[in-house]
DNA sequence: TTAGATTAAATCGTACGCGATTTAGATAGG
DNA sequence: CCTATCTAAATCGCGTACGATTTAATCTAA
């Protein structure tokens, strides 16, 4: 644990009191924005017969496939409880497969089908569309992408380890 | 639809293109870092017997109760389908109690007991832990709060009408 | 007033999301 | 070897999440 926990245990500074709104505040905002942000995805990403979190994983291997379950878990922060019903169904949809590695029987790699590599081509217009309708300016969106950096971060050194 | 969604139909500007990264990465940051804040908050509450999505129904609650689902559904941006089995766990645990309003009987009110304002006390120190764990500067925070703010408005007003 | 629309909430079906357990394969130490 | 441990993934149970449908109550206009 690093020093800055011992400034927890005993007497609030007048900042940390403030301080306790301010996070409620945030906690809330991030999690407000995060589900209406996916909101904003579904109808996008109906058409494509995909949810949110298939398209995130979807993004995950078009960017580098075939790679592990695990590999998928390290990259998207998801649980295999999350992970695997989820490739299922994504393969059911004919849009990756999945089979046994060879070399460690344990490891189930996933890879793009014909079709899953043939979906990157209507999914590449669905950032631009989203980053259209949310109208704000880059600036900001910057500076959001900051912030979210800089909270990431701080959630990798302290509290929650990996995912 | 606003005079923005003009500017999406046709060609898209050299930063309309780079911004379709940074589309995906504020996107999957939010995503991110909402579910680990979460994360965050589960041992926190767990000695209380609540989950995150209770806790903040129950901090809706210790602001102004009693109060419709409705109202409810408003403050938090959640669903008549998610609300009203997590208010029959709430009520399940004796933290709160759900009855028809006589004005009205299509309306459920939904008020505290006794247990569910005594559990306000312990609550009360969860929000100082949080902000201790995650351990970013106080500016920092405030201009991540900031950029939530801004972000949730343009939803509010573009995409992502209410909840 | 009464049929039709609107509204508040519940219910249903499907898909996350994750902690805990289980299964099966790899690895290490004796 | 062979057992104990470790690891990758699947499975299970419970609790969100939300669109769609349903139910019941209110409102509205002819």
């Amino acid at each position: 644990m690093s020093d800055k926990d011992e400034t927890c245990e005993n007497g609030l500074s007048p900042d940390a009191l403030r301080a306790t709104t301010l996070d409620a505040q945030i906690c809330f905002a991030l999690y407000s924005a995060s589900s209406r942000m996916t909101k904003l995805y579904r109808p996008l990403l109906e058409p494509l017969g995909l949810t949110y979190p298939q398209y995130i994983a979807m993004l995950a291997l078009w960017e580098k496939a075939p790679r592990s379950v695990g590999s998928l878990k390290e990259a998207l922060g998801l649980d295999f409880g999350t992970l695997s019903p989820l490739l299922k169904r994504l393969e059911a949809q004919g849009l990756v497969d999945r089979r046994r590695d060879p070399k460690d029987e344990r490891r189930v790699i996933v890879d793009l089908t014909e079709a899953g590599r043939a979906l990157r081509v209507s999914a590449s217009k669905v950032p631009e569309e989203i980053v259209c309708r949310v109208g704000l300016p880059r600036e900001t969106m910057v500076s959001l992408r900051e912030a979210l950096r800089q909270l990431n971060a701080a959630l990798d050194e302290n509290g929650a380890p990996k995912a």
